[in-house]
DNA sequence: CTTGACCTTGACACGGGCGTCAACGTTTAC
DNA sequence: GTAAACGTTGACGCCCGTGTCAAGGTCAAG
């Protein structure tokens, strides 16, 4: 299939595939004409992609999942090095999750001194 | 006492200076020379815009406390609309950290899918 | 042949706060 | 006098995924 089509099947503008391609990630042959083929695995290949990225992955950390899938796999989840990405990954939320509730301590704290009759859940 | 001077004394870079006048949260008078010439005041003004900052607010946001400071007020977040801005930060952080838990449990669920060994904390 | 839908590559824009450089004026110290 | 340290404005780069436009090639339908 062409460009349009996996764009439309997958929900991805042509734009982002095309930028996919551009990083490594997708990869397509070429007509005799210079138009990208795709075949179906394709498909699910961009779909990993973004269904990596809709939980907070960059584009280079889906790497792995991909190399993962065209080794054969059928999830991209199934190699070590998509597992250390997935604990890495984890650890980071984590992260995060800890600098946003003392940002929200924070917030609470000088809200309270500042309006002492605004009451704060939490 | 001139910006570098500021700068040193707030620890803020000169450029950052420069970057919050243009964007009106930072006024400066200027000697004969050009110079831009910063009382006591705009040490505290820096202060507080840092502190803003460093707890996950855009400079933009720092507005309203700036303006409350520069209106006489003790303390940036004394004015409604600091408290205002508070609590819709508040409320920010909040949504940002239910996205960052169910991303996590997202990313824990693959996890331990595609590793059903891997012990996952939380 | 023409129209229009599709494809190609390349490039600019965004947001946000700041680093950094250029090219130049001023002041201070020697 | 001159060098160093400071000041000025203006501009570009970064991150990162995507929108969007331009200028063109290709193909199927009429």
């Amino acid at each position: 299939m062409r460009i349009g089509e996996l764009a439309e099947r997958t929900g991805v503008s042509t734009r982002s595939l095309r930028y996919y391609e551009q990083h490594g990630l997708l990869r397509a042959r070429r007509s005799t004409n210079g138009y990208r083929s795709y075949s179906e695995d394709d498909v699910r290949l961009v779909s990993e992609i973004r269904a990596l990225l809709a939980i907070g992955f960059k584009l280079e950390e889906t790497r792995p999942f991909v190399d993962c899938l065209r080794q054969g796999h059928s999830t991209g989840g199934s190699c070590a090095a998509s597992v250390e990405v997935y604990e890495r990954k984890l650890s980071e939320i984590d992260q995060e999750i800890r600098v946003l509730l003392n940002r929200r301590a924070e917030v609470a704290a000088q809200l309270s001194q500042a309006c002492p009759g605004c009451f704060v859940r939490g």
